[in-house]
DNA sequence: CTGTTAGCGCATTCAT
DNA sequence: ATGAATGCGCTAACAG
C-alpha cells in the first residue's frame, strides 16, 4: 500500500498512462466510459499524484511561500489567518520560511532557490531594492505585504494617514505637547509614522519637539524605556502615542509605577489594535491585518496563475478605534 | 539567469552530471582540485538545486508538515513558535496543513499523499485510530502534538494532574461547589479534563454536582454562555473552573455583567496561561505550549532521518499559575 | 576519482 | 480517443 503510481492505476484500469494523466487533469480528450473506468480505480486504489513529480514535470508546485520575521507576534497571527482563508479558494499548500534578520540573505537564497513554491508573500520583510531584484531574476512572484517598494507588488497600509488620525485626534483634545515612541528609524514604518507626525503637527499650526521623539523597536519592553526616559524631561507630555499597542502596553506599566494613569495622568493612544488593547480600553490604531493576508494572496494567485504582469499596489486605509485611554 | 541546471554547471566546470551531484552531496570521493574547480562554477552561476528533482530522485523531501485545526488561536502559535525553534537546527522546511474538521478526511489525505513532506506533526487534532493508521500504512512518521494515542508517537500534557492541581487549589481555599466549563465532551481533552474534575472531588472526599457542569468549545463566546446559564443555577458555586483561559474571559465578562466581581464574586481559574491571562490577573494552569512544538519536531526529526521506529512519548507537567483571581 | 546511465512519477507531444 | 515515448533535474549504481 506504500506507494501507488500512475502506473497502477494504468494496469489496474487496462489504459496508458497517458491516459491516466488525462483524467487526473480533466483533459476533455477521454470518453466518458474510460474516464469513469479510471476514476474508479483511482478511488479503489486511493490514488493520489505525487506531488514532486508533478512539479517537475509541470515546473510548477502548486504552492506558495509565505515569508515572516522570525519574530512572531499578534500580527503575523492574524495575517496568516487572512492568508490561510485566502488560500481555501485555491488548492495551494503553504509553505513557511522564517527569515532572519541576521542571515536574511541565506534565508531568501533558500526560498528562491529551492524552487519549491511558484510564488512568494513576504510580510513586514522590509526587503531592499536588491533583495528584490533577485526575485525579479529569477522570475518568481512576489508580493509584499505590510511592506511597500515602488515597483514591487504591495499591499501596505497607509501609515501616514494613521498617524494623522491618532495625532489629530489627540490635538483635537487639546494636547500640544505629545510624545512619540516610534520603531527603528531605519525602518520604513519608523519613517513613514514619524513623518506622519510632523506632518500632522504641521497641518495643525503646531511643530513636534523632536525631544519628545523615542526610537525604539515595537515591543513591550522598548514602550517601557521610552516612558522612563519621558518621565525624566523637565516639561512633560501630555499625551503619549506609540507606534505599537505593544510599545503601548510598556509605557502603561511604566505610567503606573510612577504613580500615575490613564487618561488622567497621561493620555495614551497605540497602534495595532492587538487583541489585548481592547481590555486595556486602549485607544489605538487598527491596521486590518486579517484582510491583508487575504488581499496579499488573492493577488500573489492572480500573478501567479493567470500570469498577470502588471503591477498591483493595494493601499489599506487604517482606523482609529476609539476608547478610553485619552 | 532563470534556470540553471546541474547540466549547466558540468559543463561550465567541464566534468560530468554525477562530479557535481557529488560535490552537492558532499561525497568524499572528489578530488579537492575538481571540487574546487566545481563549487567554484556553482558560486558564479548562482546555482542551487531544484528541490523537486532532488525530493523525487532521493524519496525525501527535507521538508515537514504540521497539521493545524482550522481554529487558530494563542495556543497554537506559541506551539508553532516552537515548531519553528526546533527547526532551526535542522535544514528543513515548513509545510503548513490546515485541517477543517468537517472536511478532515480530504485534508489528510492530502497530505498523505501529496508526499511533499517527509513527516507530520499534528498539532491539537485528536485524530482517530483510523486516521492515524493511513499514516501508518503510507509508512508516513507522525507525532501528536497535544493529543495521545495508544500506538503513536505523542507528545501530550497531563491533563487529569493539570486539572487536579486548579480544582485541589480551589478546595484548598474552602470552596466546595464549584462550576465547570468543559470543551467538547467528544473531545480528547474535554473527557481527560472532566475525569479530572471528579478524580480531584473523590480524593477530596467530595462529589462533584453534574449540574455545575456546562459543555463548551473553548471559545470566549462559549464561556460567557455557560456563565449566563451558571448566573441561573438556583443554588450557585462559588467558583468557577474553564477549561480554557478563552472560556474563563467570557465567563469574566458575563460576571461583570451581572454587576460581580472576580474574586469577591467567585473565584475563577483559567487553563492554558495565555498572554492576556497575565493582564487579567488570572490565576490559570500553564501548559508549555513552545515547549511542546520544540519537542515535537525534535522527536519528528529523530523519526526521519536517524530510522528510530521505538515509539516516543513524553507526558509534559502543566503548572499551576496562581494569580489573584481567587 | 570520474563520466555515463537508469530510474524517481508524472505531463505531454507524437503517432495511431 | 488513446498508447508509447520523451523530458523535467537530480541521485545512485555501474563501469572504467
Amino acid at each position: 500500500m506504500s506507494k501507488t503510481t500512475i502506473y497502477d492505476v494504468a494496469e489496474a484500469a487496462e489504459v496508458g498512462i497517458g491516459t491516466v494523466s488525462r483524467v487526473l487533469n480533466n483533459s476533455e480528450k477521454v470518453s466518458d466510459e474510460t474516464r469513469n473506468k479510471v476514476l474508479k480505480v483511482i478511488k479503489e486504489l486511493n490514488y493520489y499524484p505525487n506531488g514532486m513529480a508533478r512539479g517537475l514535470a509541470l515546473q510548477r508546485t502548486n504552492a506558495i511561500g509565505v515569508m515572516v520575521p522570525s519574530f512572531i507576534d499578534h500580527f503575523f497571527v492574524e495575517v496568516l489567518r487572512g492568508v490561510q482563508a485566502g488560500l481555501n479558494q485555491f488548492d495551494l499548500d503553504l509553505v513557511l520560511f522564517k527569515v532572519d534578520k541576521e542571515e536574511k540573505d541565506k534565508h531568501i537564497n533558500r526560498v528562491l532557490q529551492g524552487r519549491k513554491v511558484d510564488g512568494v508573500l513576504a510580510i513586514t520583510l522590509d526587503l531592499t531594492k536588491e533583495e528584490v531584484n533577485k526575485f525579479k531574476e529569477l522570475d518568481l512572484p512576489l508580493v509584499l505585504v505590510d511592506d511597500y517598494q515602488q515597483d514591487v507588488n504591495s499591499i501596505f497600509v497607509d501609515d501616514i494617514a494613521g498617524v494623522k488620525k491618532a495625532i489629530s485626534y489627540l490635538i483635537e483634545l487639546g494636547h500640544q505637547r505629545i510624545a512619540f515612541f516610534d520603531g527603528p528609524l531605519e525602518s520604513n514604518h519608523g519613517k513613514q509614522r514619524l513623518e506622519g507626525v510632523k506632518i500632522a503637527f504641521a497641518e495643525a499650526g503646531l511643530e513636534f519637539d523632536e525631544q519628545l521623539l523615542q526610537e525604539g523597536d515595537f515591543t513591550v519592553e522598548s514602550g517601557y524605556q521610552s516612558m522612563k526616559k519621558i518621565l525624566d524631561v523637565e516639561e512633560r507630555p501630555t499625551a503619549i502615542f506609540a507606534a505599537s499597542d505593544d510599545q503601548a502596553v510598556g509605557a502603561l506599566e511604566a505610567i503606573k509605577e510612577e504613580g500615575l494613569s490613564v487618561p488622567d495622568g497621561f493620555a495614551l493612544i497605540g497602534y495595532d489594535n492587538i487583541e489585548l488593547a481592547r481590555y486595556l480600553d486602549l485607544t489605538t490604531v487598527s491596521q486590518p491585518m486579517f484582510k491583508m493576508g487575504e488581499l496579499g494572496i488573492e493577488t500573489l494567485a492572480k500573478l501567479i496563475y493567470s500570469k498577470q504582469d502588471d503591477l498591483i499596489k493595494k493601499k489599506i486605509e487604517p482606523k482609529l478605534v476609539i476608547r478610553n485611554s485619552c
